[in-house]
DNA sequence: ACCTGAACACCGTTCAAGT
DNA sequence: ACCTGAACACCGTTCAAGT
């Protein structure tokens, strides 16, 4: 009688880890559901606690938000690191594989996207700005060693990168918007590796 | 007694107008406070009126923001099309007064921007798609007839208007989500007009 | 340390009923 | 046509209390 909350218990609930289970839920809510219907209370129910008990861990609704949405720069920048890895030691092609891999978290994962890009409204966590920066480094790296090889348009370095960066979170917002249908994507990126590289010629 | 929900009034509310005082009401609070602290109730305690009023005119709260969404876009594309047309004949100058506009749009109404931008959990309304498409014609017109006299780079004309649309909403995602600094702004537009535009020589 | 249970002040949405 | 008032099923957040 007193074990009725482990009634689909194989997950260690209620001992230990229950910061991850309703991380882990959390992300499946928003990608399925969407952010609205992302609630500590349901989040608490599926867990098989109270719906006080989430608070020990993050002390409001923003705070999972927040956690989820550093929880995404580190696997996005993840992700891209080894993209850009696997695409051998051609820039474009680091390039190429970079956007790519961007643009298929974006539709992959399109809400939690727009979390992280969020408006912040008042100041953001450390945890938060040091994903964000992880996944700034990440494609700061690339782009870096691209320049140094001249093999980038000229233009104050630190502004490319940003304006890189920029190009690829525009084309994520215009196809998880669906401005930009799935099959046009490829061309984008195209037409942005064609833009941003050295066409010496 | 029966004017008590008239103690403010000189705005002829419950007579009229409900849906503008409304969406009015609504972009105020969006830009003060936020989307989170948007509620129909409020809006509707705001403006004098039952919280079942708003009801009539809008069926739920997604017809809220979509109005608002909607809203949004005809607005910006009226900015741009101003802007544009007083830079003159210059197609850089058109350029760079369009970028401009659209990121001081968004550092303005970054809420209602992101809003615009939200990933479409369903279907979207005619009315938004249309507000939508008035914001890309906008963009189109400029970028096309710059194409048709030669002054931007080369590469599909179809993508490169939605490559430097994406550059536009990605620069002013980055500057909302607190990525860059306004004082980086100028800047990264003058990068992307520069990238853009034909650097023949 | 971590969680419960009750309580408070809100929501969005629905629906019969009023004018 | 447009609005009210009560009702329903939810929220987030707080806090004393339990183990």
């Amino acid at each position: 009688m007193q074990c009725y909350r482990a009634v689909m218990a194989d997950r260690p609930y209620h001992h230990g880890n229950l910061r991850a289970a309703l991380l882990a839920e959390a992300e499946r809510t928003l990608r399925e559901d969407g952010i609205d219907r992302l609630s500590l209370r349901d989040l608490a129910r599926q867990a098989g606690v109270s719906h006080a008990a989430p608070r020990r861990h993050f002390p409001d609704r923003q705070a999972l938000l927040d956690a989820l949405a550093a929880a995404g720069f580190l696997r996005l920048s993840d992700e891209l690191r080894a993209a850009i890895e696997d695409a051998g030691d051609d820039y474009e092609a680091q390039l190429r594989a970079a956007a790519t891999t961007y643009i298929r978290f974006a539709t992959r994962n399109a809400a939690l996207l727009e979390l992280m890009f969020a408006a912040k409204r008042g100041e953001q966590s450390a945890a938060l700005q040091d994903a964000f920066g992880r996944l700034y480094a990440a494609v700061d790296g690339m782009v870096r060693r691209a320049q140094q090889a001249g093999k980038l348009q000229r233009g104050d370095p630190d502004r490319l990168r940003l304006l890189l960066f920029a190009t690829m979170q525009g084309i994520a917002a215009l196809v998880t918007s669906g401005a930009v249908g799935s099959g046009q994507v490829d061309g984008l990126i195209a037409d942005a590796v064609t833009l941003f590289t050295k066409s010496s010629g």
